[in-house]
DNA sequence: AGAATTCTGTAGCGTGCGATACAAAATGGC
DNA sequence: GCCATTTTGTATCGCACGCTACAGAATTCT
């Protein structure tokens, strides 16, 4: 019927993931991002539209294969209790070995776009809320099995440990070392262990 | 000798802090920050040098009055964990009755423009440890006194609470309830209580 | 008053931005 | 083989960006 798309329509969005996700909304061009996917600027707004919605598509790309794909593969893994520490240490782990220092794009558009738009604000608050819920699930499980104390509120501590994981992706950002990071993340962890 | 200056440099940096604070680095051009100052831009170039400057003296001006300020304050007022207590209360505070959502200026950079200038990037990493240093300063004389149990870890501690503040400042630019910020906060404050 | 110095507004520099017009190239249906 | 349709590269568009040249206005010193 029609001419062939040259390239992989998944493969530049996963392109445009990494640079929306390194520099940002505003300081990426469309020709930083035409160039990086291999792509001429006509191509890019044939497949994707303008920079906002290739944006989106980039932040729903983001959460789907770094948050949720995640969060399953945790939650299989893992019992519980297990899988939010190492939900923990995942992160950790990740933010320390990217060279980048490209920190979670979900909370460095929590503080860059959202704010000045609020239907990707509406969309990234609900991505965080997805994380959130991944930890009051689990908390609830591993206190109904009794490996977190009854006292633990599952609703509000699933809340510390999304602040606790967004104040790691600040600091990583700003290349904290390990030690610190760490030290960030054990006391919330401490908080689900059984108290001397 | 020369022209007097018809505009505060003081006040005007005030409001180059709130644009800043705002709108983030990239997204703040120097027309608007000459127009938000009530100056022109020959003015502003000639006062304060280039963009870059000027924002590395926002950010200077904002460290001072928003953190150095709030801390030498509540320190003043309070007892060790009362003023720990009392700093993450007043953020949260600060954070729900802002109407703009601009968060700490201090996250948005080490977010938005750390990442992408090293010297900036230190300056923000400098800010961010005045912050756990008053932490654990708080958390040592506290401890010494027997308000905090012996277990908790200073310098840990310093660091999760770093974090915490952190990741609420992260929250409530996307819109948070107080029910959540605090929630992210409670089980902090509530390790420094003595455990039954 | 006049000289020296600094500040201010206008006007515009070159550059890069997001986005598009257009024609050539490539594909499948008939 | 030709037509309809889509993709692709080139060549811009108008605009906003950071920044500056320049001349006139304002101030102090002599």
């Amino acid at each position: 019927m029609a001419r062939l798309k040259a390239f992989d329509e998944g493969r530049a969005l996963d392109v445009a993931v990494d640079c929306f996700w390194m520099r940002g909304y505003e300081a990426t061009s469309v020709r930083d991002l035409a160039d990086a996917m291999g792509i001429g600027g006509t191509s890019l707004y044939n497949a994707y539209g303008d920079k906002r919605a290739l944006f989106a598509r980039s932040l729903e790309r983001y959460a789907e294969r770094s948050m949720r794909d995640r969060i399953a593969r945790l939650e299989a893994a893992h019992k519980p209790k297990e899988a939010i520490a190492a939900f923990i240490a995942e992160i950790i782990d990740r933010s320390l070995k990217d060279p980048d220092r490209k920190g979670c794009m979900l909370v460095n558009s929590a503080l860059d776009v959202a704010p000045h738009d609020a239907e990707i604000g509406k969309v990234v608050r609900g991505y965080l809320d997805e994380i959130r819920g991944f930890f009051q699930r689990n908390i609830e499980a591993a206190r109904k099995a009794g490996q977190v104390p009854r006292r633990v509120d599952p609703e509000e501590m699933s809340g510390h440990l999304l602040g606790v994981v967004a104040g790691i992706r600040v600091l990583a950002r700003t290349g904290a070392k390990r030690r610190l990071l760490e030290g960030v993340a054990r006391p919330a962890l401490r908080l689900l262990e059984a108290t001397r």
